[in-house]
DNA sequence: GCTGTACATTATGTAGTACAAATCATACCC
DNA sequence: GGGTATGATTTGTACTACATAATGTACAGC
């Protein structure tokens, strides 16, 4: 379930080092690197190499570079806080679960703002896919089953918004979530527990009652919540 | 007001081009582009700069490139829709209002969410940073004045949330919706139109009251959603 | 002694070449 | 006819050389 982050390319795995280690705090804000020569040289890889991952970082506003100054970390205000690897790097070293409190009041603000979104816009075929996903979330058999069937679903309410930049927000803040603890993760016993509110949530995006799917998805959350709060105290 | 975008690295300048052909779909997804060889060769750039290019828009998601099947251009659902140059692309690429709706529908979401959680966690310093926001826009002679303000006011309260996340949102949200029209562009007679709104959103923050703090600024960006249309409509 | 200009220094930026690695397509052998 | 070997093609990596910009310093002039 752990998200692989295989990276077949050289760069890549120096874009990999450099940002765990520039947003792990190792290098803080305003602190120079070493010379590309010398870095490239430190790392054991070529100097093209090391400034195609300079790039990519450079990208996410992690660093900035000028000639003769040399390569200098940014302030964290111009980093890219929702790019995806960004996001995972901060995860990986943050100990503290402060960080989790605000990706999950982001999912709090992004999910309800969607069911409503989804039961004002959606079509068909997308209700097709969250009926599908539910009734895949209702046969399923374990918790791992019920896991991908729950981000389907999630994922399937998302879509029907018609509204990218959502889906897109949702897509960054979830996979983050879900690198900390299996999602919602109930402690085996009663894995369907909020069955009944995801049935909510679906029979009001089918008759098209924005406030009601906002409610509802809105109650699902806020119980997700207590449970991760629950279960990050255990660890 | 409108953004700069001035890229001193000609791998930079390959970025923007690249970018902009593909967000603005000249190059369909799926589609492969040019060997690197012969695409340098055409943009009258090395292999070098323009490989360094192909990194950046391959980490923004636009791009994947492997060995001899060449570079392709992803999916839109792949796309690092939140990034600031993919979103700017989108802006300078789409005629329709469509993608206006959807910017105008994050900042719904965003906004009033923030005003609740500012008004709940915001210090001292935050609360005066508001306060001398909306001073100012009391105090503004003119248009232009008043929206540096009312920028000035909507970071502060965004500040206020404690939450990098939120905050990077909004930038990114709002530097889209900027390039499009002057923001909250009531036509010069009555600019100080949604003053009282910025002043029931400061004092239900000054007072802690996180449901009062979001329904003023709910019909605050509700007010600027239908001014935004008839604008849009105009143009 | 102060200031301004010129130059040397040093970092990144760009170009070009050579070869390695991966993968697709074809041909070949069993 | 199917599986395997081989070759061709494209990106990946390394290395070298030089361009460019920005910083600091030294020197000349006032």
């Amino acid at each position: 379930m752990v998200k692989p982050v295989v990276v077949r390319n050289l760069h890549g795995q120096v874009v990999q080092e450099l940002g765990r280690l520039i947003v792990g705090g190792e290098i803080a804000p305003g602190q120079n690197l070493p010379r590309e020569e010398l870095l490239a040289e430190r790392m054991k890889v070529s100097r093209t190499a090391l400034r195609e991952a300079m790039k990519v970082l450079s990208a996410k506003g992690l660093i900035e570079s000028r000639q003769k100054t040399g390569t200098r970390v940014r302030d964290t205000l111009h980093w890219n806080q929702l790019d995806a690897d960004v996001l995972a790097w901060r995860c990986a070293s943050m100990p503290t679960d402060d960080f989790v409190d605000k990706l999950v009041e982001m999912r709090e603000i992004i999910e309800p703002a969607a069911a409503a979104a989804a039961a004002r816009r959606r079509n068909p075929d997308q209700l097709d896919r969250i009926e599908a996903a539910y009734e895949a979330m209702a046969a399923s058999n374990d918790r791992e089953e019920w896991s991908v069937a729950d981000l389907a679903f999630h994922e399937a309410v998302l879509h029907a918004t018609h509204n990218e930049l959502m889906i897109s927000l949702f897509a960054v803040i979830e996979t983050a979530l879900g690198s900390y603890l299996a999602l919602s993760a109930l402690k085996a016993s009663d894995f369907k527990y909020s069955l009944p509110h995801h049935k909510k949530v679906l029979d009001a995006v089918r008759r098209r009652q924005p406030e009601v799917a906002r409610e509802a998805m809105q109650k699902m959350v806020a119980d997700s919540r207590s449970n991760i709060r629950r279960h990050a105290k255990k660890a």
